[in-house]
DNA sequence: CTAGGGTTAG
């Protein structure tokens, strides 16, 4: 307000002073007034002009941080490169309020702008300020979709396009690819369909863009019929529209079709090699993907991130490790998805030191202030990899607790038998006011399970419905379910199952199952296996564990019978295995591979006392 | 402001 009056004096002064100084010699008094107003208006554009030019100077540090480490990164943006999390947002937003630049509606566009689409994970607060807004323009309709759509509740996209029809803004041809993303990601046929009829509808179709983006979303999850015709009607010389199709039969794994395309394509780009690349690793087919890998003219770092993923996918860890090796030497940059794909590597393959590289990584990357999901994922390979201390470090040292990061720490601890932390934490978040979730409760359950905290874990259990409305899904119930058996209440887990709404799968009589195990009870052993063997789809486990129940107890008839099952029903069982890994000289890091049922030979006993 | 890569989940 204070603003838009000083802007409106200057143009006063300056028109009067125009005037004063011309009025007196050759100018007409028409025309005196016209200049007075042209200074006005400038006056008013400076003022304009100059919130933009700020607004927009940010912006563009903001969008050039995550692509532009290659360069010096000693430059002026490390204020900026720090604006990575909600925090420092919300310190620029602060900033902007004390500038007085809040009334601006460029200003609020821009921090909504920032926190649906720059900073990872804080979509939620573009969603807080866009409630405040009661007069959204097109373009801060289109990016609280777009960034919907990307994020994890892509079903926000569709809430909010239906939300600007019921409130008549027209939406235009820069809506509707990401609505059809949306509709992608959460696979809904019908609503794309009728998306598409929407595209005709508001004349759209010729729009070469949207009709890329359709042929994405066909190909995806839609006709394939209808993407090829789309495909058809498209310009040849351009590359979209061949690697939208490919993408999506590669998707689909149909990666001869896919493979076809890309062979007939005239012109390639990287893109279109990624999206190749990219399916194979998907498949598990590494060895195309290596053979692609090595004849794709250029590489990017969506190249090698595609790679390593695969790696990770398939379990060869080690692989991913040297792909990641090969591309620091070759001079590419990491990024976030890079070591992101890595710490989940190091989570499954319980390697710590390279786990902690990483960590040092992404630390110089964001100077220490990790995302959300840096952060969840660090947290998530310390516990597995058995460092708890350096998860609770990871955690407590993150700024902003998302409901996720809560779940990471929480479940973490649980499943690493730090039970009564894990429900001391639960305790805490419920004091810092974020919402549990679904996740949460398994993390909780899971914990009193360990604990053998029966009586909680009821409380919890009932506390989830009565107090969150979360109803408990299967996974809940295998929870509560596993909690019983291990305390040795056959019969209520039996009961339970029995009371449960929903249909008991599997997991839900092979936990039954395993605590009549534990507690010999041969009878309900009997009777889960019997459950089991209805389902028909038994899987080797649960021969196993009925065997053992048998031989236990010494009954070594009905061990055999059970054994002899198996060999006829081509029933094996996976070899298991432990990872030990201990300094041996205060450098050297050594790895065990302990089989306890295993064709090389080793026996379990004979390492375990060595380490001992 | 179109196509390609990532995390947490008995």
């Amino acid at each position: 307000m204070n603003r838009n009056v000083s802007a409106l004096l200057i143009g006063l002064v300056g028109a009067s002073i125009t005037l004063s100084a011309y009025s007196q010699t050759f100018v007409s008094p028409t025309q005196c007034v016209t200049v007075g107003l042209l200074v006005l208006i400038f006056g008013l554009l400076v003022k304009e002009g100059f919130i933009s030019m700020v607004i927009w100077k940010r912006r563009l540090m903001i969008r050039k941080r995550p692509n532009d480490r290659s360069t010096n990164r000693q430059q002026p943006s490390r204020l900026w490169a720090k604006c990575t999390s909600l925090r420092s947002l919300k310190q620029i937003h602060a900033s902007l309020i004390t500038k007085g630049f809040n009334s601006s509606p460029s200003a609020l566009r821009e921090v909504i702008f920032a926190s649906a689409m720059v900073i990872s994970g804080t979509i939620e607060y573009a969603h807080q300020l866009f409630a405040q807004i009661s007069d959204p323009d097109i373009f801060i309709w289109n990016t609280m979709i777009r960034g919907s759509a990307q994020s994890q509740n892509p079903l926000n996209a569709i809430l909010l396009f239906v939300q600007m029809e019921n409130r008549s803004m027209k939406p235009d041809r820069y809506t509707f690819p990401f609505v059809l993303k949306a509709c992608s990601r959460l696979s809904w046929r019908n609503m794309g369909f009728g998306i598409h009829g929407k595209v005709i509808k508001y004349g759209f179709l010729e729009n070469r863009y949207l009709r890329n983006t359709l042929i994405y979303f066909h190909a995806n999850c839609g006709d394939l019929s209808v993407a090829s015709d789309l495909f058809d009607v498209s310009d040849k010389t351009d590359v979209v529209p061949w690697s939208a199709l490919t993408a999506g039969y590669a998707r689909r794994g149909e990666l001869d079709v896919a493979r076809r395309l890309f062979d007939e394509m005239p012109v390639k780009d990287l893109v279109s090699w990624n999206v190749m690349i990219t399916g194979y690793a998907k498949k598990g087919e590494m060895e195309s993907a290596r053979k692609l890998f090595n004849e794709v003219p250029e590489r990017d770092v969506v190249t090698w991130n595609a790679m390593i993923a695969g790696y990770v996918l398939c379990g060869s860890c080690g692989e991913a490790l040297e792909m990641f090796e090969e591309m620091k030497r070759v001079g590419e940059r990491p990024d976030e998805v890079t070591l992101l794909s890595l710490l989940s590597a190091c989570a499954d393959s319980g390697d710590l030191e390279v786990g902690r590289k990483i960590h040092s990584s992404l630390s110089e990357m964001f100077c220490g202030d990790f995302s959300t999901v840096c952060g969840n994922a660090l947290i998530d390979m310390y516990a597995k990899c058995g460092s708890i201390k350096m998860a609770l470090e990871v955690f407590q040292g993150m700024r902003e607790k998302h409901v996720t990061t809560w779940n990471s720490v929480i479940l973490g601890l649980a499943f690493h038998g730090h039970a009564d932390e894990s429900i001391k934490l639960f305790t805490e978040m419920q004091r810092s006011k974020v919402k549990p979730n679904e996740i949460t409760f398994i993390g909780v359950l899971v914990a009193c399970s360990h604990a053998g905290r029966v009586k909680e874990g009821r409380q919890y259990f009932k506390l989830m419905r009565d107090r969150h409305s979360i109803e408990p899904n299967i996974r809940h119930y295998g929870c509560m379910v596993d909690m019983l058996g291990r305390s040795g209440l056959l019969n209520e887990a039996f009961e339970f199952i029995d009371s449960m709404e929903i249909e008991p799968n599997t997991i839900i009589w092979r936990t039954l199952l395993g605590a009549c195990k534990i507690h010999g009870n041969v009878e309900l052993g009997r009777q889960a296996n019997e459950k089991l063997l209805q389902m028909r789809r038994s899987q080797s486990g649960d021969y196993v564990l009925l065997s053992n129940i048998y031989a236990f107890q010494g009954e070594w008839d009905g061990a055999e019978k059970v054994r002899k099952l198996m060999d006829d029903s081509g029933v094996r069982k996976e070899a298991g295995f432990s990872l030990v890994e201990f300094e041996a000289d205060g450098k050297a890091f050594i790895h065990f591979l302990l089989a306890s049922e295993t064709k090389s030979g080793l026996r379990h006993q004979e390492p375990l006392a060595a380490l001992r």
